[in-house]
DNA sequence: ATGAAAGCGCTAACAC
DNA sequence: GTGTTAGCGCTTTCAT
């Protein structure tokens, strides 16, 4: 197990003090050409790279930001994360990833450990609307935090995500548009913002349309529960003109659901979703989704980071981005084909 | 920004010395009762907990495993993480995830990242198998390394699989007692071992069978590369009784394709693939895998970092695990509906 | 511009 | 058993 290099050594092999070496190495203060270059040339050579745990203690600064999202299995969160990492990369940042599980002490165990990590920020989709706000709130006084997609009600925090109301309103437009009158929702409890701001939205929009209460099917974000919710809904009696899903791991259960039940998408019932995963125009039919800007989220997160490090007492603000259609076949109609 | 709680006060309040305060924290050598309590008691009064970053540095040990997955956007790789996640939970320890991007630069980058963030040990899911070796092997040299699920032609480290070979076996196997006579393979090209040794077996198991060169389509671990492949099968003239994918992901873009051509399956044509991701049972039909025990290999990769943290001379060992076949209803004789 | 020395928060060695 | 001291690897005064 080999001793890793360290400034000492190249500092000695390139024949100047440690604190001459750090200056090169980390780009402070100005130093003679000629000793930069035997600097440079002896780092390289040794193949230094310095410990990010040593530096950090000294400058209480660590150049990564943690994430934690409620469950990594979910390929939305996925997208959400390889946007983050895009934006941060962009200023030599990066990121270290924790999975709350969906459970709230996992969470908060999850803050901590990442607090004692000295990261320069937390970015984090609360796992629950109330459960998540003790514990983000106490890491918000300590440090940058921003909450992503979803809020709680911690206080001290920004907060990046899209208009959940705008992109239910655009879904049920684009559906009666298209000849739909009666809708169902299958979507999550309201125990995170967007499932609630989705649902709430949902009874806005539909508000005078005829409908009933076993067209409104609330769950958790799973696949599995848009299987089961489907298979309820075809129990329940006769069928809607359109499903609107609160997510599209979501709605990829409802569309296998009613392939089972030999009912045809989009000419029999059309479906209608949220987060435009990449998985959604991978299968048949493809499915018409809500589109949120990932990357332009994410480059506000970042900014929102660094404006908070800069000045810790500025007022916490709320960035929320404009959703768009992306329609595909799930909602087209027969005679377009 | 309040300054985190130290050691220092933590012994302050509790009219001990740090290291006495250091001692009962850390659970090392022993302590007067007495004492003990009234460091417990200040400890979380004052909500300490260790900053890990200054442990990390002086006990060189961070009780943090790092990972680095090819590409954290294939369901199958996050799997493997949850299952690495679990094992390591059991013992107090975390993980720092990277993701390679598919990409060896990126991945050497993120290996010497780890490095210096001081994790206690690697598990790598290598991008190629012969690109990704020497960034491996060096870090070998320096803290343990366990290669994981794939194995590329770096020395000095523990490797954790299954059998690939054995894989196929009971894939075509299966095939053949359900009446397929003739095989087309999708998957991915031979950089990396799994993909390599998954087509040689394929290629051993159909010998002495009617083939065509355009049965066997190679390109990468993708659902576009499974339904782009599947066009090109159904241009190129007859099809096969049976389509072997090299992973689930894979064969999600082959079951759209072909029910897109209005093939059915499996009374048409037989899918079988390998993975067992989740989202193989939710969809229509359901898909016949081949099933790793994921949980054992990564209690398996746990054991081997520690063996070798404890030995670091210790000879390098191949750990490789007999899969099995969860049969679904991909490749069900029509009439067993 | 450069080097010596101090210190980030923690724990292991060493005294007592 | 407890406290004092030193040092992990780095950066940053503070002198020069």
């Amino acid at each position: 197990m080999g001793r890793r290099v360290t400034v000492k050594d190249v500092a000695a092999a390139a024949n100047v003090s440690p604190s001459t070496a750090s200056r090169v190495l980390s780009g402070q203060g100005d130093v003679d050409p000629e000793m930069a270059r035997r600097v440079t040339e002896a780092s390289s050579r040794l193949r230094y790279s310095a410990n990010v745990m040593a530096r950090a203690l000294r400058t209480r600064q660590s150049d990564t930001i943690g994430v934690i999202v409620p469950a990594i299995n979910n390929p939305y969160f996925v997208g959400v994360v390889e946007a983050l990492e895009q934006a941060l990369a962009k200023t030599g940042r990066s990121l270290i990833l924790c999975d709350a599980r969906d459970d709230v002490d996992t969470e908060a165990r999850r803050i901590d450990l990442l607090q004692n990590r000295m990261v320069d920020g937390l970015v984090i989709i609360p796992v629950s609307e109330q459960g998540s706000a003790p514990a983000i709130s106490a890491a918000a006084l300590d440090l940058p935090v921003v909450q992503l997609d979803r809020i709680s009600e911690a206080g001290g925090t920004d907060f990046v995500g899209s208009d959940d109301f705008e992109g239910v309103r655009l879904s049920i437009e684009h559906l009666k548009s298209h000849g739909a009158n009666t809708f169902a929702y299958i979507g999550a409890l309201s125990t995170t913002s967007t499932a609630k701001n989705r649902l709430r939205a949902f009874h806005d929009q539909t508000n005078g349309h005829p409908s009933s209460p076993e067209w409104i099917l609330l769950g958790d974000f799973s696949t599995d529960w848009g299987r089961t919710a489907t298979a309820r809904l075809l129990a329940s009696g006769p069928m809607p003109d359109a499903i609107v899903c609160g997510a599209d791991v979501i709605a990829l259960g409802v569309l296998t659901s009613l392939r089972l039940a030999k009912i045809d998408v989009p000419s029999q019932i059309k479906v209608i979703s949220h987060d435009n995963l990449s998985i959604s125009t991978m299968v048949s039919p493809q499915l018409t989704s809500i589109r949120q800007p990932l990357d332009v989220m994410a480059e506000e997160v970042v900014y929102l980071l660094d404006a908070r490090a800069k000045d810790f007492e500025r007022p916490t603000r709320k960035s929320v981005f404009t959703p768009d259609l992306v329609v595909r076949e799930s909602t087209l109609d027969p005679e377009s084909y």
